[in-house]
DNA sequence: GTCTATATTAGGATAGAC
DNA sequence: GTCTATCCTAATATAGAC
């Protein structure tokens, strides 16, 4: 890979930059070469097509992934934990939202990180659950079954990130809100 | 309004399927019209414009939102309140699929959605924390303030329809881990 | 009330010049 | 490696015939 591999990341960096704001179809390859300061036609020189494009955003970037983290480092304290993720968002604001937003849109019949994510999910709730029961057999303190707090965990993240990206003037503070609720579905002490 | 009220109500429903299978940006008019028997000429001598089909959906379909269920019945006990949500997602699959990809997809920037489903948030918000307040008094038998309690509980809701969309072969049951999550979120007895 | 025809714009992709 | 030119398709919207 030469100098020119620049290039390729650029314009790599400036898509992911564009789809967290309109979303993958919402995100042309004009407005993505205009970023870039080349045609569409000089993007295409890169990527054989818009989907190749994406393809390769999904493939590279694990760190689109949050929940990496809770699945990687299982084994840390769990209010640490919660903080590393909640922090990660918080220093990667763009990253987060193109999660979202990429995440959101893959709902939709026919959606080309339809099946990425879906995937990803799957993956990801498994390894929280494998993780939960390594370190608190087959019930959490609170009660819920190791497979029931990785998915509840999953969605209580999701669905707070999206209240947060409809509506970033919220009055209440949104981490302690997601502390304060994790604390509870795992059953552990929180400081509130 | 005469027999051929008829015809824009049709309207209206095909617009609501296509766009909870596909969103909103996904579906077009060509699309909706297919579906009724018109061209997308006839079905623009109703509605002005697609933009116009879209607002004139989420002013009248109050059932879109399905979260009106938990803030105006809100004196019932909670379990049955609960049971009550999903059940209703459960019995209207296409209302709660065009309620969830509305909302995700109209986080993105310039949505036509995107300051109906904030304000809506803000309100049933606002309505969830006040009967918490009503009955709970400033904390939840979990420990959560009403407002935490509030966040928490839509988020769930959202975060939890959206992972079943993804993938409705889920093994573990959505129903049944929404019921448990709930319970532990706000505090009372669940039966798991 | 619904159609045909048309205007306009935009998107994605290819061929080929430089 | 980047551009111009071109093609194709599809989308919204308007005008006007029937």
């Amino acid at each position: 890979m030469g100098a020119d591999g620049g290039r390729r990341e650029e314009i790599l960096a400036a898509a992911l930059e564009m789809l967290a704001e309109q979303g993958w179809r919402g995100t042309s390859l004009n407005a993505i070469a205009d970023r870039v300061g080349l045609t569409r036609q000089g993007v295409l020189h890169y990527f054989p097509s818009k989907q190749a494009l994406l393809t390769e955003i999904l493939a590279r970037r694990q760190d689109l992934n949050r929940e990496h983290l809770l699945a990687d480092h299982a084994d840390k304290d769990w209010p640490d934990q919660l903080a590393e993720v909640v922090a990660h968002d918080h220093d990667r604001p763009g990253l987060a939202r193109a999660y979202s937003v990429l995440m959101a849109e893959s709902l939709t019949a026919g959606h080309p990180a339809h099946a990425h994510f879906r995937d990803h999910y799957s993956d990801v709730r498994a390894r929280m659950t494998e993780a939960f029961t390594r370190r608190w057999g087959d019930r959490l303190p609170s009660g819920l079954s190791p497979a029931q707090a990785a998915t509840a965990l999953l969605a209580l993240l999701d669905g707070m990130q999206q209240q947060w990206l409809l509506d970033q003037d919220q009055a209440d503070d949104h981490s302690d809100t997601m502390r304060a609720a994790l604390s509870v579905l795992l059953g552990i002490p929180g400081d509130h």
